[in-house]
RNA sequence: GGCCCCGUAGCUCAGUGGAUAGAGCGGCAGACUUCGAAUCUGCGUGCGGAGGUUCGACUCCUCCCGGGGCCA
């Protein structure tokens, strides 16, 4: 959902020349405030040059109030320049919406449930979990920006195989023994079986500790054991047969590469893949529109299956998505490292934050595309941090928050007399928040936000150089653009779970 | 062998059909008696390779090469 101001303008153009128009943002100033390509994309079916079709509505564009002129150029491209009008017209609309612009903006509201992290209890959260977090974390505090309701899940093994091993592991531990074979050594086990209680009822207090502090407030805390008690009644519903002594899904009839394994007949007892349809089923019956997985690369193969899973239930599979976030790889000195929670060989979220502190470590785990692989080399974590940008976008709002200190109650308004190139752009960018989000939420993808933060603190400090907002012949309009670029910065970085501080 | 992700500047990465492909880091040279210098200004012969689609391709399609992952 684009600006107002931008929807205006592009319903009055799509007027003129009787066919949708998008307003995108030329990356040349002589190219005009926005830009559009209808007359290229009319051309063909006009029998008639682009050019001369630009040109004519050119012609007509130049009425606009919004218009300040309008130029041809290139193969047929139709430049627009804007009036003041128009720039008092957007910086308007944001001033007014404050930090609820750019959201709000879907049609119908869904009931969203977003399951992440997940990891077994069996040792604090690694940074490969950490990254789960703050994407799923973003994205659901998007899809909730976005106007939907949205529910936070973890669930947990607290039974299995694993989970045994570590009970067994820190045991062993407290008796003075060796860990079992193949069982946890890492030093946090020296701790838990330094305190009494459960091990894995400590872990998981210590997990639901660390991400609280990590700024995630889960609504709900699942257990495999309860989701378990589901099975019974739920493989008969599915489309199953029997072979080799084992009763299968036919998941390879709704689009699974091959059918899996239910209930192993000798002795009934139930197979992985009966929990996660258990769980599938579960979820949609306590009625949400949409379910969200967040699952690492190392999980792909899940997203057929659980499809699969939504479909033989009888739901449409396009309701539950799968989001595959890359792996996290360790690098010490120089050298990928097997990361192993048993072994005790692994980064945890907690030393990331230690090393370069929570805000860096969120911005950092969510400001590169989830389709990308990362590499943390923890030995330069620290070194990295202090030049981490997001204390470059954090300095823009402290400043910021410095100006209308000063300012008191001093007046703010929207309309600007004679606009300077660095204030046209300031608002241009804020006008492109909309989008951003919109488009960030759409693709699941959150690290168009710390790159948009950028480039908004960017042309903030620029502005700030060259312009007095105090004491300057146009103050009110400078304090009202100040507020409105403060209100965008805010929203941007709570949507990555970032602070945005008064005062550094 | 099948499937998924990636290859863009020295390094880390943006850019899912538009004009002369961008930012951070590193490097060099400048700017504070003025609202916060954690800032600003200037300096850049790079899209792994080959075909194809299009008026137009980093972007879409096919094949090849290279890196990571899952399954067999």
């Amino acid at each position: 959902m684009p600006a107002r101001a931008i929807l205006t303008l592009e319903t009055e153009l799509e007027r003129l020349a009787g066919a949708p128009v998008t307003l995108e943002r030329p990356s040349r100033a002589e190219h005009g405030d926005y830009a559009t390509n209808v007359a290229l994309r009319l051309a063909p079916q006009n029998g008639k040059p682009p050019r001369e079709l630009a040109e004519q509505l050119a012609r007509e564009a130049a009425q606009l109030p919004a218009v300040e002129r309008a130029e041809v150029a290139g193969p047929g491209f139709l430049n627009l320049f804007l009036t003041p009008g128009w720039y008092a017209e957007a910086l308007g609309e944001i001033l007014e919406a404050g930090e609820r612009y750019g959201g709000a903006f879907v049609e119908t509201a869904e009931r969203v449930q977003v399951e992440m992290v997940s990891a077994n209890p069996t040792g604090p959260l690694t940074v490969g979990s950490a990254r789960n977090a703050a994407y799923g974390d973003a994205v659901a505090r998007l899809l909730e920006f976005a106007g939907n309701e949205v529910e936070r899940e973890y669930y947990f093994n607290d039974v299995g195989r694993q989970i045994e091993l570590f009970r067994e592991s820190v045991e062993a531990r407290r008796r003075g023994e060796e860990p079992p074979a193949e069982g946890y050594t890492g030093e946090y086990v020296a701790e838990i079986a330094a305190e009494p209680g459960d091990p894995v009822d400590r872990m998981l207090e210590e997990i639901k500790r660390e991400l609280e502090a990590f700024r995630i407030r889960f609504d709900s805390w699942v257990l495999q054991r309860d989701i378990e008690q589901g099975i019974p009644d739920v493989v008969p519903l599915l489309d199953t047969y029997e072979a080799e002594g084992t009763l299968w899904a036919r998941t390879s009839e709704h689009g699974d590469d091959k059918d899996r394994p239910l209930v192993r007949s000798s002795d009934g007892s139930y197979l992985y893949y009966a929990g996660d349809v258990a769980y599938v089923r579960n979820k949609f019956e306590r009625g949400f529109d949409r379910l969200i997985y967040v699952l690492g690369a190392d999980h792909h193969g899940y997203v057929a299956r659980l499809k699969a899973a939504a479909a033989m239930l009888g739901y449409d599979p396009e309701r539950l998505e799968v989001l595959i976030y890359q792996l996290v790889h360790i690098v010490e000195g120089g050298r990928a490292k097997q990361a192993s929670k048993r072994r005790g060989d692994v980064v945890f979220l907690g030393e990331l934050v230690d090393k370069i502190g929570m805000d860096a470590a969120r911005w950092y785990l969510v400001s590169r595309g989830h389709d990308q692989a990362i590499d943390i080399d923890v030995d330069l974590a620290r070194e990295r941090s202090e030049k981490n940008p997001v204390y470059y976008v954090q300095y823009a709002h402290a400043r910021i928050a410095g100006i209308l200190r000063n300012a008191g109650d001093a007046e703010a308004s929207a309309e600007g007399i004679e606009l300077a190139p660095e204030e046209r752009d300031l608002i241009k960018r804020l006008v492109e928040f909309p989008d951003v989000v919109r488009e960030a939420t759409e693709r699941r993808a959150p690290h168009a936000l710390p790159n948009y933060t950028i480039r908004l603190a960017d042309d903030f400090h620029r502005f700030y150089h060259r312009h007095r907002v105090l004491e300057s012949d146009q103050q009110a309009f400078r304090l009202g653009l100040v507020r409105a670029t403060k209100a965008v910065l805010a929203r941007s970085l709570d949507l990555i779970g970032v602070e945005a501080p008064d005062r550094m």
